[in-house]
DNA sequence: GGGAATTAAAAGTACTACTTTTATGTCACA
DNA sequence: TGTGACATAAAAGTAGTACTTTTAATTCCC
């Protein structure tokens, strides 16, 4: 119906998932292990390792002659690979999108600042590549193309910073931006000057200026949240 | 023998969990479910359960007719509270916290600066009262008072600034400086400096300046650098 | 009317039987 | 001798049932 996963477990797991992060269910309500069973046609064990998850991503909470109850969004972790990608295809995707995009303006500046630090020289050549092939694919309608690009860029970056935490928001960034190429109308080509930041944010990396590196992110960064209405134009 | 928890779930997760960030399973080593249930004297059921828990956080990748394989520590989930708690309590405590205390200061400043824009009045009364209670108890080895305030202060921040992922990173910031307080010496009182930079930041959101709260939050963010010898003294 | 005892509903746990996948080893054929 | 198809078995996945434990809610007694 939703999603023909591999197994059983998946499917239902995808599919509740899904419907809870969508708002399906408001925070406070019940769910009964065997009614799920039942909807579901499968076993109570599936529910039950299918209820573990999700309370591990405090989606739910399972309490004894209770049942699952649905808690509310600010518990959930919305730091999890697999709650933003649920969020992303629901409804308030918009609303998502744009946090996400803060996140990263105050991430990604710094990331970049650390990698003008940190970066191999292997980082640097892939960072100049990545930058040059968007240049390549920044005109005609070749969106497809440059998105694999700006992707594998910030993941560069991202990874070059040295540091963990931010390495694992790389797949948070693709995701951003392949939400923000999929939604937007998908005709015009992307902005020149951020073709150009990138190119000169390589450029900074390689020559290990931090500063620039960082301050020409945080142009990066200004000019996604102006797309999508975060500040006032 | 490690956690007594409430129930058998909790205590097998909490152990397998803490051994496997802890690196006692070099990725790539291979468990068995049932000589899991064996060693921890729990049926399969329980183990699979919490096999399903550890997969979601992916430190284990659980396949048919080989097992369940530890991963890499690159594809944890290492946003996950759980997995940050248990890696604070581990061996590379250190190097955990030095990691967690660059991205506060790369997401602090500006939720600091979008806490100016958005705080409402309560959330200014409460911030300025925190910073109060700092000073207050800055003197006079009364750390762990200061720390409550200290946590609740950015908390309060990280709230104030609209920003759902930055509020959900309360816990994390609530972490990192209760670590830092118990791992210190714990015998000298906070650095004045901090102190009264915490008291400005609360002026700065009360007054709507964004621009200093945002600088002057960079500046607490830079002492907690120093002081975890990331930067150069 | 309030508090203690009872009840029952739902999750937690255990165990067992069966199914499915799949790595690995075997054997035949080129 | 090498290669590919096939058989085997090992381990996870699924199901179903029986039992335990917790605890909200009801009842009943003082």
């Amino acid at each position: 119906m939703t999603t023909p996963a591999q197994g059983l477990h998946s499917h239902v797991l995808a599919t509740l998932g899904l419907a809870i992060t969508a708002g399906e269910y408001p925070p406070g309500t019940v769910l009964r292990t065997d009614e799920l069973a039942q909807r579901f046609d499968v076993s109570r064990t599936v529910v039950r390792e299918v209820v573990r998850v999700l309370e591990s991503m405090h989606l739910v909470e399972s309490r004894r002659r209770v049942g699952v109850t649905v808690l509310p969004t600010a518990s959930w972790n919305v730091y999890d690979p697999q709650v933003i990608r649920w969020r992303l295809a629901g409804a308030d995707r918009p609303r998502q999108l744009r946090s996400l995009t803060v996140l990263r303006s105050a991430v990604e500046p710094v990331a970049a600042g650390l990698a003008a630090l940190n970066a191999t020289p292997e980082q640097c050549r892939e960072l100049t590549e990545q930058a040059l092939g968007m240049v390549a694919t920044s005109r005609g309608r070749r969106l497809e193309e440059y998105l694999v690009h700006d992707v594998a860029f910030h993941r560069v970056v991202l990874d070059a910073s040295g540091n963990e935490m931010f390495a694992r928001l790389g797949d948070v960034v693709a995701e951003v931006l392949t939400g923000r190429t999929h939604h937007h109308v998908m005709f015009e080509d992307p902005d020149p000057a951020a073709v150009t930041l990138h190119v000169q944010v390589a450029e900074a990396v390689r020559e290990r200026d931090a500063a620039r590196a960082e301050e020409l992110t945080r142009q990066i960064a200004v000019g996604a949240l102006r797309e999508l209405d975060v500040l006032a134009p």
